[in-house]
RNA sequence: GCCGAUAUAGUUCAGUGGUAGAACGCUACUUUCGUAAAGUAGAAACGUGGGUCCGAUUCCCACCUUCGGCUCCA
């Protein structure tokens, strides 16, 4: 057996001592299902009257009680009456019971000391093979019976294991590392980002530094779209209902959109996206054949009534702003737009030195009630996309049913700080909103023929965009996307006046500069600097002075002696260009 | 939305059924300093609304916020 298995046995294994010490203390309670996940474990309990986090030191210290009683798993097969008779007061266990009888498999109880489950197998040969030392229970939630909120929700007790004590050491550390790279923490700490009680969950309103940030990012976005022909367009952020109406939002949505009444009774919509505003500006006139692609770009914000309940960080957020664009073109011309999105992409990701991960997100042929358009039209689309993939070149894992409602989609995901997985760019090809607004261009024979879109958004959602990059850089930025880029610090106040010079000349170039001219002592404007992250920090004191030049230190290679404001101009600018 | 937790100064944290405490930050004064926190003084907080109580920041309820999950995510 290799060691994944060997691991997945010792967490299996674990949720049934967690089962046993349960129902030890909580004998009424009901057990469910208890798996094997990446870290440890988890095991679903229906229990009686409600119980808290603050119960698992005391269900922990059972189970290494219980853990001693134990030596291994026996199993016996049932008959589906004898499981039935065993189980008489748990309905969850009758379900899966169900179940296994309808797949026509064989029914199986496994027991380890006094505790009896039904399970399919997967131990540890020995329970001395579970170290007490290396697993703990962390935390518990909420679980629908099967992942479906129409069911009853179910309390889950979630428990780390591994092998060894020195493993959970080491992942408890890693999680405690991640954590302090967490956007959240560090928006605030760096002052990119704020919320408001008053302004609402989910909205969150960005400073100076964090509103720098994303201009930068968006500017470049910008001028790679400028090189292939992206024109920049702009639109309201509301709209008639009657709008999402003829997309196929409305019906699909609705739940989802904030609405705005007028006062003469009229429904408004604030815009959860923008492709049916762009539509209208193609829209706006007939179109020769040789004018396509029409390629329209914004950056703005799109609204959306997330559940309060999803609502985390930049990550999810109710207000969402996307470098959003689109391309209005003839089915030869869709691979080429595609590939020039594809590159945009890889340029972009490259420069801020982040890893994608391409996924292609297909329809579920088995739902074709979430989607508009018929099982033909996405099958081709699809197939186009699988082409432009193999012509890339790359892996993409197929992803079924993660299509967006109008099209297929070739998504980037990329890795927050706990490894949690979040789209960012995305390509996706419709179809179907050109059918529905009558999209049409004439073509060489004069007939009026029916175009198709691309959706292309770089960095998606800004906001999620920027939590995921915050983590990846823990806060040290690059210098070109630095908010502050350097930092002036004279050492008295006599050396203030020649710092003003400095910083003049350097701004004058378009440097961003932050002036520490308090009167503080140096060693904490130093440490200031430094716990602001920012890249680079001048000196200025009288040996500068005489010198005619500033001492300058990096954030990334420490003191990197003195140079004089000229040098130092071209070196910035150099690094920025080049964004290095 | 659901389950559980959480809410004290700008920030990070103490604490209490009767007068709320620290550190950093902030303000003033002193200091003008050579690589991660100078000194002194001062201002500054119990999320909101109900309830119990002589009295609630503390106990109870609701709402809001945030966090961990579940469900969802155009």
């Amino acid at each position: 057996m290799d060691k994944d298995t060997d691991l997945n046995n010792l967490r299996h294994s674990l949720a049934h001592l967690l089962a046993a010490a349960v129902l030890e203390l909580y004998p009424d309670t009901k057990n469910s299902i208890g798996p094997s996940i990446e870290n440890g474990f988890y095991y679903d309990f229906e229990f009686s009257s409600p119980i808290s986090d603050k119960e698992l030191p005391k269900i922990e210290k059972v189970m290494k009680k219980i853990l001693q009683t134990w030596s291994g798993f026996e199993h016996k097969e049932v008959s589906e009456k004898e499981a039935k008779d065993f189980f008489k007061d748990n309905e969850y266990k009758k379900e899966l019971i169900e179940e296994i009888v309808e797949k026509k498999e064989k029914i199986t109880l496994y027991t380890a000391g006094k505790f009896t489950d039904l399970c399919r197998g997967g131990h540890v040969e020995s329970a001395r093979d579970i170290k007490p030392e290396a697993f703990k229970l962390t935390h518990i939630a909420g679980a629908y019976w099967r992942g479906d909120e129409k069911n009853k929700m179910l309390t889950r007790i979630y428990g780390l294991a591994f092998n060894t004590k020195e493993e959970l050491n080491t992942y408890e550390i890693q999680i405690e590392e991640a954590k302090k790279r967490d956007h959240k923490k560090l928006g605030k700490e760096l002052d990119l980002f704020t919320f408001s009680e008053l302004v609402g969950a989910g909205l969150p309103l960005w400073t100076p530094k964090g509103t720098m940030l994303r201009d930068v990012l968006d500017n470049f976005v910008w001028e790679l779209r400028q090189k292939f022909g992206y024109e920049r367009v702009d639109i309201p952020h509301i709209t008639k209902k009657d709008l999402y109406e003829k997309s196929g939002h409305w019906q699909k949505f609705k739940d989802e959109l904030f609405k705005i009444e007028t006062r003469e009774g009229h429904t408004f919509v604030m815009k959860p996206m923008n492709c049916p505003h762009h539509v209208q500006i193609y829209d706006r006139k007939p179109w020769s054949y040789k004018e396509l692609p029409q390629r329209y770009a914004s950056t703005t914000k799109v609204y959306r009534d997330e559940q309060s309940g999803e609502l985390s960080g930049l990550s999810r957020v109710r207000c969402i702003t996307q470098d959003d664009a689109h391309v209005f073109c003839r089915h030869d011309q869709v691979k080429q737009e595609m590939k020039n999105i594809w590159t945009m992409i890889e340029t972009f990701y490259s420069a801020v030195g982040f890893t994608l991960t391409p996924r292609l997100s297909l329809h579920d042929p088995k739902q074709m009630d979430k989607y508009l358009g018929d099982e033909k039209i996405w099958q081709k689309a699809e197939q186009e996309l699988r082409e432009l993939v193999k012509e890339k070149g790359v892996n993409a894992i197929e992803a079924p049913g993660e299509a967006a409602f109008y099209g297929p989609k070739v998504d980037f995901m990329g890795n927050d700080s706990l490894g949690r997985e979040w789209q960012v760019a995305t390509i996706q090809l419709d179809m179907n909103m050109p059918v529905n607004f009558d999209l049409t261009c004439t073509n060489e024979k004069g007939e009026k023929e029916t175009i198709v879109m691309i959706h292309a958004a770089i960095m998606g959602s800004i906001e999620r965009f920027l939590s995921v990059i915050i983590e990846h850089f823990a806060g040290a930025f690059p210098l070109w996307l630095s908010p502050v880029q350097v930092k002036i610090i004279p050492i008295g106040e006599v050396h203030i006046e020649f710092a003003k010079k400095v910083s003049e000349s350097l701004k004058s170039a378009g440097i961003r500069v932050e002036e520490d001219f308090s009167d503080e002592g140096f060693g904490k404007k130093v440490r200031q600097a430094k716990v602001d992250k920012i890249p680079y920090f001048l000196i200025i004191g009288d040996k500068e002075i005489e010198a005619d030049k500033v001492t300058l230190e990096s954030r990334d290679k420490g003191n990197l002696g003195q140079i004089s404001t000229e040098d130092l101009l071209s070196k910035l600018t150099e690094e920025i260009s080049n964004k290095s």
